[in-house]
DNA sequence: CTATCGTTCAATCAATCCGTTGATTGATTC
DNA sequence: GAATCAATCAACGGATTGATTGAACGATAG
C-alpha cells in the first residue's frame, strides 16, 4: 500500500491535470490562453474574475504543467506550456462532450444554431477556399488579439466595430468569420450580423488556435 | 448571475468530464474498459477495490457519460460510450503528462526504460512488420481479453504463463508484445523476460484499445 | 425462496476547493 | 529612496464534496 505500482503513479499525475482542467473557469482561461500570452490582469479583465482569484486559477494550471508565467518587466505573461498538446487534449474534451453530453447538445442547438442555421465550414474547406481566393476571412477577435497571429490574409474587425467598418468588406464573394474557438460567441453573432445585413456569411468550426495547432500557416 | 452564457454552460459541462477523469482509479477503470466490457465485479477484482467502491467511480463516469451499463442476466455489463473519442481523450492527457510532468518522466525512466531499454515499436511499424510477416507478435494479456479482441494473427500467452509455454514462440524472428495500453506493465514484463531468455524481444508503444481506436483490423 | 450481483444509503473521515481579504514581494518609475 | 503598479501569498470561512466502507435494499436467475 505504501508504494505504488508505476502505473498507478502515472494515473494518479493524469489525474491531476485532469482535475486542473475540471473547472469552467480555467477552461476559459485556457481557451484565452490559446490566442497568445497573456497577464494575470488582463485574463481577469476579459474573463470577469478578480486579479487574486485570477492569480489562483493561474497556480493551479502552472502546476499542473499547462501554462508557464514568464515575467516582463512588472507583468507576469502566461502562456501554455506545449501548446499544441494543449490545444489538441482541449478538443478531445469538446468532442467527446458534443457527441456525449445532452447539455452541450441543448446549448449547442439553442444558441449557436438557432443564430447560425448553416453549418460552419471546416479547415479543410476553408484552406482549399483561400487558396482560390473565393472567399473573405474575417477575424472578429480584439485588435491585440488579432496582433497577435491570425489566419494568413484575414481581415479583422472586432464584432462590436462590425457594422462601422462594414465597407471594408467586399460583397461579391462569402465572408467566413472566426475567432477563439468553437465555444466563442463572437463568429456565430458576427455571422448572424451579417447575413441580416446580406452578407452570404458562415463561420470556421473552431477558431484560431486550433487552426495554429493543427500546423497550418499563420500570419503576425 | 442567475444565467451563464453558452461558453460558460458548456465549459462547465466539459469541465464535468474533466472532473471525472480526475481521479486515478477511474482512469484505470476506464483502461480496464477499454479492452471490452466489463461487469462491476470483474473490474473490482481486477483493480483491487470493493463491489461498492466500484459501483460508485462507475456511477460517476456514468453520470459523465464516458460509459454505460448494460444488463446481462444478474450482471451489469459496462463499457466505454463512444469508445473512440474517450480512448483519444485519454492519449491526449497521457501525451501532456509524458512531455510537461516530471513525475512521469521520473516513472518512465525508472521503470520501463531500466526493464525495457530498447525503444518502443510503433503502430505504424508494427504494421508494416506484420504485412511483412517478419514479426511474431504476442499478446500478454489475459485469455478473457484476449478472447474480447485482438491484433491480428496475434498468439496469446498471458505473462504468468509465459516461461511455461516458451516454446510456442518463434525463436528465428523478432517478437513484439503489447497489452493494455502505455501504462500496463504486462508488456513490459513480458519483453524483459524474453530478452533474457535470448529472444529479440521489443514491446508496442500502447496497446490494444489505440490499435483499435486507430480503426486497424482486429481479431475476435 | 435462495443465491448472486449491483446499487444505494448512511456514516465517517478527510480533503479539497473556491473565492476573498489584506499584507507582501518584485520590478519599475519618479 | 519613495511611490507605484502587478502579482503572489497566507490565511480564512464556508461550503462543498469526495472517497470509502458496511449494511440494507432491489433485481434477476434458478
Amino acid at each position: 500500500m505504501s508504494s505504488l505500482g508505476p502505473k498507478q503513479r502515472i494515473f494518479a499525475s493524469l489525474a491531476d491535470i485532469a482535475q486542473a482542467i475540471g473547472h469552467a473557469h480555467r477552461l476559459e482561461i485556457l481557451e484565452h490562453l490559446a490566442q497568445g500570452e497573456r497577464s494575470v490582469e488582463d485574463l481577469a479583465a476579459r474573463i470577469g474574475l478578480t486579479i487574486a482569484n485570477t492569480s489562483r486559477h493561474l497556480q493551479i494550471l502552472r502546476r499542473a504543467r499547462l501554462a508557464e508565467p514568464r515575467r516582463d518587466g512588472k507583468r507576469m505573461l502566461y502562456s501554455l506550456l506545449g501548446e499544441t498538446d494543449v490545444i489538441a487534449l482541449l478538443k478531445a474534451l469538446g468532442r467527446i462532450g458534443e457527441r456525449n453530453v445532452a447539455e452541450i447538445e441543448v446549448v449547442m442547438a439553442s444558441y449557436f444554431r438557432t443564430r447560425d442555421a448553416l453549418e460552419p465550414v471546416s479547415r479543410q474547406d476553408l484552406l482549399a477556399r483561400i487558396h482560390d481566393r473565393s472567399v473573405t476571412v474575417l477575424d472578429v477577435r480584439p485588435e491585440d488579439e488579432f496582433a497577435q497571429g491570425h489566419l494568413p490574409g484575414a481581415i479583422n474587425i472586432p464584432l462590436a466595430a462590425l457594422e462601422r467598418r462594414i465597407a471594408l468588406l467586399p460583397r461579391d464573394q462569402p465572408v467566413i468569420a472566426y475567432c477563439r474557438g468553437p465555444y466563442c460567441v463572437l463568429s456565430v453573432e458576427a455571422a448572424s450580423a451579417l447575413r441580416r445585413l446580406g452578407f452570404d456569411a458562415r463561420r470556421l468550426e473552431d477558431g484560431y488556435p486550433e487552426w495554429k495547432a493543427a500546423g497550418l500557416q499563420v500570419e503576425t
